[in-house]
DNA sequence: TATTAGCACTCGAATTTAATGAGTGCTAAC
DNA sequence: GTTAGCACTCATTAAATTCGAGTGCTAATA
């Protein structure tokens, strides 16, 4: 066990196969590597450990790894570094503040990293507002909690005066102001319908624009920064992998499952996916530490580093419950 | 020249130093390998062509690129290989169109590409709105031409009621309608503050948030697709140039200075950058191709193209005329 | 004068060969 | 259970060798 634990850590370092007479000195268990050779023959067995090729030291599998990050994370706490240069500060864009979230995370750890907008599971309705802004268009703005602002246009067969639209409005956020996606059923647009008179199919489009703004399931808004630093490590730098990770850093939209099993998981936030186990093809030969914050009362997002399977796991999870902490805090006291 | 023009050709496809013999079969002009050598030997001296080392083949210089660049630009329209795969057309948002142009782009021309939104130069308020959408809070939302929507939360020292934010709001409607950013003037804004009376503060706020809105000169929104390209070429896909590369795909920001060096030229709208002309250090390595492309009159962005000095100039120039015009014209009927 | 054939020479790239040494497995002794 | 010792494996590195594409130059030719 504290063998397995050596081998790793070794690796992790160094990144090249580990042998006995390594550990032997490494560890301050004092045993000769003829030991230590017995018992990684055991461990390799036990399928923890591999050796790439015959007279090459020992390399931990995913199993392995995995060993050893659930021991890690079992223990106590370790004394976190700090979270080096700019602090986050609460700006009024949220947008800007998570694109910094990532670039620190990235400069920091030197991973990979990406971080999801906030998703408004059960968010609510706060404020409707249609206007005119040329003829046969409308404006209608969405704002939902937390101050999360959409707009869409909306194309209209007629031209609306302004007693129109005031009435619209009046119609709108009467009705909706304070309810979540769930609660706006078809009963009641119906009904909305109905009340709107002449004017029921531009309720139609603004009630779309509602789900569309505060429903945004599948198109997370994710920002990412450091995908270069995939470079930077040997095991993905291959032309093939790393051009595939590239991409999916760049096309972003893949990433969406990794942040929603995030948010799926009720444990402490904490998630590790190495190697096989994340759910994206591409990130077949990394590993993936996700972390949970949450700005309000549900309305959660999701923090993520991608390294490769030999990832500081230790300063990363340190790193991120660090974020997450200030991300928090940033919004204690919004 | 013939021979400049074939000695660059065959580098384009091969990337490897390109011989004497080769060109002697490869050209119609039938000359010996000697004679080539002799041309060959003066071209070297005037620069345009160098080998890498003795007892290799010649490799253009950048010197020499831009000699071939310039005459194949004067040369008579190619006809132009159609865009494959989706064809844009106009969705009611106009960066996720923008997003699938530089998508398309990146994969018919297997280079990384940019494209910028329009920059609104001399873009006028169509539009401006104050809500209130919670206690001591206004959200501005600021329509320009071309249907530009910026929002803005404001914060206000008293809670404003509906009736003092319905004067402000025909305040400002009246009086900036139309203006571009150029004709609001100190004075102006003077007035208006007086006018508002104890709400003055807020027609300041208001002011900086319609300047930003407008004027967004240094934050222009870029969209990129394909850097993963860029691991396609040996002479880019070394780590550390690579790695740079990336980075400023990521990062965007270094890339604006592109976008408007495209804009400020005059001629027919394409640009070529090779090596050493471009404005950003880390595009030393490569080309660039630049078009600008007009949605409105005077609103104008830049589409981009980033790839190896050993550039397909002739297709690339070609597919960006023909998205270019794709662009005008989905607008032209807009 | 422009072109070409011929030839010696260069030098990177690919291939072969040899040397090195880290690491293992196994056995026998402690 | 631990350790020392030894034969064996095999990736890595370095050195030696070969190979050939390509050049420059000269002399002959049109």
């Amino acid at each position: 066990m504290k063998i397995l634990q050596a081998v790793v850590r070794n690796y992790l370092e160094s990144g090249e196969p580990v042998g006995s007479r390594t550990i032997s000195k490494y560890t301050d268990l004092n045993l000769s590597s003829a030991t230590i050779r017995n018992e990684m023959a055991d461990l390799e067995e036990m399928g923890y450990i591999i050796q790439p090729h015959t007279s090459a030291g020992r390399i931990p599998t995913d199993k392995g790894y995995r060993l050893y990050v659930d021991c890690m994370l079992d223990e106590k706490e370790k004394e976190l570094d700090e979270i080096k240069g700019v602090l986050l500060q609460k700006e009024e864009k949220l947008d800007d503040m998570l694109k910094q979230a990532a670039k620190v995370l990235a400069v920091n750890t030197n991973y990979a990293t990406m971080i999801t907008a906030p998703r408004y599971a059960k968010n609510k309705l706060k404020f409707i507002q249609l206007s005119r802004v040329a003829e046969g268009q409308l404006l209608a703005v969405i704002v939902s909690e937390g101050n999360v602002i959409k707009n869409h246009i909306i194309d209209t067969e007629e031209d609306l005066d302004d007693e129109s639209i005031l009435k619209l409005n009046l119609l709108l956020n009467t009705n909706l102001t304070g309810l979540s996606v769930e609660e706006i059923n078809l009963q009641m647009i119906t009904v909305l319908k109905k009340q709107a008179g002449v004017h029921s199919d531009i309720i139609g489009n603004v009630m779309d624009a509602v789900a569309e703004a505060i429903h945004s399931d599948d198109d997370l808004e994710i920002y990412t920064s450091g995908a270069n630093n995939i470079l930077k490590y040997p095991e993905l730098a291959d032309r093939e992998k790393a051009g595939e990770l590239i991409h999916t850093f760049e096309e972003k939209q893949p990433l969406t499952e990794l942040a929603l099993g995030s948010l799926a998981s009720e444990n402490t936030g904490i998630q590790v996916y190495i190697g096989e186990e994340a759910p994206i093809e591409s990130l077949r030969d990394c590993s993936v530490v996700t972390a949970t914050y949450e700005i309000e009362d549900g309305i959660k997002g999701t923090i993520g580093i991608v390294g490769p399977k030999r990832m500081d796991y230790d300063k990363v999870v340190g790193t991120l419950k660090q974020l997450k902490n200030q991300l928090d805090e940033i919004y204690k006291k919004g």
